[in-house]
DNA sequence: CATCATTCTGTCATCGATGACACGTCGGGC
DNA sequence: GCCCGACGTGTCATCGATGACAGAATGATG
């Protein structure tokens, strides 16, 4: 068996013509029961298996999607979301072709010519870098999805509320009785004035207002000192990023007055912090309460995370369902953007501060929240 | 711009055959300097992307790795080594297909007949779960990669020494001054007797040994109460592997004489223990000295988890490496296998037991360690 | 001036599957 | 006996790039 075998094989060890042998593999065409078995029979005997290669040319179809992430590592967000893509994919027997571009858009520019060269059925951008790439992508007249960021170009789009999710968590915060909470993110203007940056959800404005508004609605100062805004989520060389809310952290802690609980927009953000805190002897959420975001690492932690969880799965799932849609209907009869919510995952991280404790009770207004009790009850830890 | 170029759309508007712009596309064969200045400006005015289907067919070479992974989630070593794959695919200017298995022998399956059909050039398992799939990728004449795990067929192979990571892991707290030793493993026989699985290197074997083995070696007993060995590493349906290592940990904590460090088989075993520590009030590493595995999570975790650390990108790129070599040179000139060490990443999660702190200093025995002071300096936690 | 190597370009069969089309054979209804 | 629809099967152009081959033009050499 050194060559692989062709439908022409099959057809001759049949002793039919390949067009029989097609009719037999598709189950489409009239074709006599006796001939059917003899082609199956014939199949097996040679092992073979159609050319999805020679398919796609004739077709003009390879049931492949191109999925463009920033890298899988060090953030698992981002593969759960290919994940989902890929799941959902599969389903539609398709196949995911995927491209890591490390957040460089020279390296998403090559990504998007390396898949549109393959002729990919469609063509997924997760946080998208650069607005020329999706350009480029639009040009050859396929699906695009852009997932979680949009640049100003028009495409299909999932997107997540992030201002809910910030807003969920600090209000979370401010019901326990906290008034001195600790803000650790992005600064988005540092990601606004990226030229040709996604500028859709704003992510990092989102997530600042959303604790703003939460705060100013409750009446509650915002203290500058305790607002940390870095340029990015992970050190694209060290990927350590954990070191951010670290340090961070230990500046906080260093305070005349430190705050009795801290919002870090990503679970790696919040790593850091509960390292800082673990360092000082402090007992979460005892002396400190934390929050996270993404629900990426939060579970594993100890205690394990409050967050904002992002439901990534499901919008990798929505993302190539948007995308095979359009496949079909070229009219975009059905919305061209999906949004999705996060929900506050309530795990052990969270309490009343210590001074306040006396008025914890259950005041915890309920918006958009799961209780997870999985591993360390909230009342076995607390 | 409805259809795509093709490079006959590219001849015509350059005034020239097809074979003429494929010279130049590919800087072979002669070609007049007008006239390649003449067949590029065509090239860019028509937007042409080669079709690397058709491309495909003609040259029966697509550029293209089938990667098949158990998922890369939840366990986030598949996902460092697929990255490793991607990342020295593109080198070659090679894509990867990438299909999650679930762990499952009938997905398995699936995947490596879809990847066939697809013509990958070559087909990489990772951690293979039923020898006859991987026989079914032999019979294609490709070459076939194994990673982390062996079935019984013979392919190129990537693996890890397991029994040296267990072994010096072991070593390092026995030279702390521990005695008391739990390890949180899975069961070797489990795992060994599911037909057409892996069987080299036993992972699972060679882990127990490599603990077994240093303390035997340094005349210390094992005590069975504290050797706890499980079904799998994480739990298909949850994913909430780190309640194994919780509810061990707890149970160990209830017995009359608690261990005073916990060796696990995973960073997620290790996340569990360090809840149950935490819940228990206890400190890492003064009352109780936890090492993990893989270094996946181990470096978020508070305090920073020591762990045997894998070379999971390096898997992944010398994977890559060996399927696309084997490409090159029919002939297995060089060596058809790898194997790769891991190495102890000292971080703040281990130190001497409370009741021997005081012959601490440095008898620690250096064999393949690294001291990882990122974050949390030792001095600083201890 | 003949010869030959070098440079430059075009023609065309091929990779393997597809599906429109044509052709042939039934059996039933008129 | 004729017509028509339902079956059953084969032929062949096509998808787009490739590269072997042939042919043509140019310049150099004896």
């Amino acid at each position: 068996m050194n060559r692989r075998a062709t439908l022409k094989d099959v057809a001759a060890a049949a002793g039919v013509s390949t067009a029989t042998v097609a009719r037999v593999l598709h189950g489409n065409g009239y074709v006599a029961e006796a001939t059917r078995r003899r082609v199956e029979t014939a199949v097996d005997r040679t092992g073979y298996h159609i050319n999805a290669v020679a398919q796609g040319l004739r077709r003009q179809r390879t049931s492949t999607l191109g999925l463009l992430v920033p890298g899988i590592i060090p953030n698992p967000f981002f593969a759960s979301v290919a994940h989902g893509v890929e799941q959902e994919a599969v389903r539609h027997g398709c196949g995911v072709l995927t491209v890591n571009t490390f957040g460089d858009p020279e390296r998403e520019r090559i990504g998007v010519e390396t898949l549109l060269r393959r002729r990919v059925d469609a063509l997924l951008f997760t946080a998208p870098r650069h607005e020329d790439n999706v350009r480029l992508a639009r040009a050859a007249d396929i699906p695009v999805v852009q997932i979680e960021r949009k640049t100003a170009i028009d495409t299909l789009a999932v997107t997540v509320d992030n201002w809910i999710g910030a807003f969920t968590a600090t209000r979370h915060l401010l019901d326990l009785g906290h008034r001195r909470i600790a803000y650790i993110g992005v600064d988005p203007d540092r990601v606004r004035h990226r030229p040709g940056a996604a500028t859709h959800p704003n992510v990092e404005q989102d997530r600042l207002s959303g604790f703003q508004d939460a705060m100013t609605r409750a009446g509650v100062p915002i203290d500058n000192d305790l607002v940390a805004l870095g340029s990015c989520y992970y050190d694209q060389a060290t990927g350590m990023s954990n070191s951010i809310g670290h340090d961070w952290m230990r500046t906080f802690l260093g305070l005349p007055d430190p705050p009795t609980a801290v919002f870090a927009t990503s679970d790696i953000f919040a790593a850091g912090v509960l390292q800082a805190a673990y360092e000082r002897g402090l007992r979460v959420p005892d002396d400190v309460s934390i929050v996270g975001f993404d629900d990426t690492y939060a579970k594993f932690f100890a205690p394990p995370l409050t967050t904002v969880g992002q439901p990534m799965v499901e919008i990798g799932e929505a993302a190539a369902r948007l995308a095979l849609r359009d496949l079909g209907s070229l009219v975009g009869s059905a919305e061209r953007s999906l949004g999705f919510v996060t929900r506050l995952i309530v795990r052990a991280s969270t309490g009343p501060p210590s001074h306040a404790r006396y008025l914890a009770s259950a005041n915890n207004r309920n918006l958009n929240t799961v209780i997870d009790d999985s591993i360390t009850s909230r009342s076995d830890a607390v």
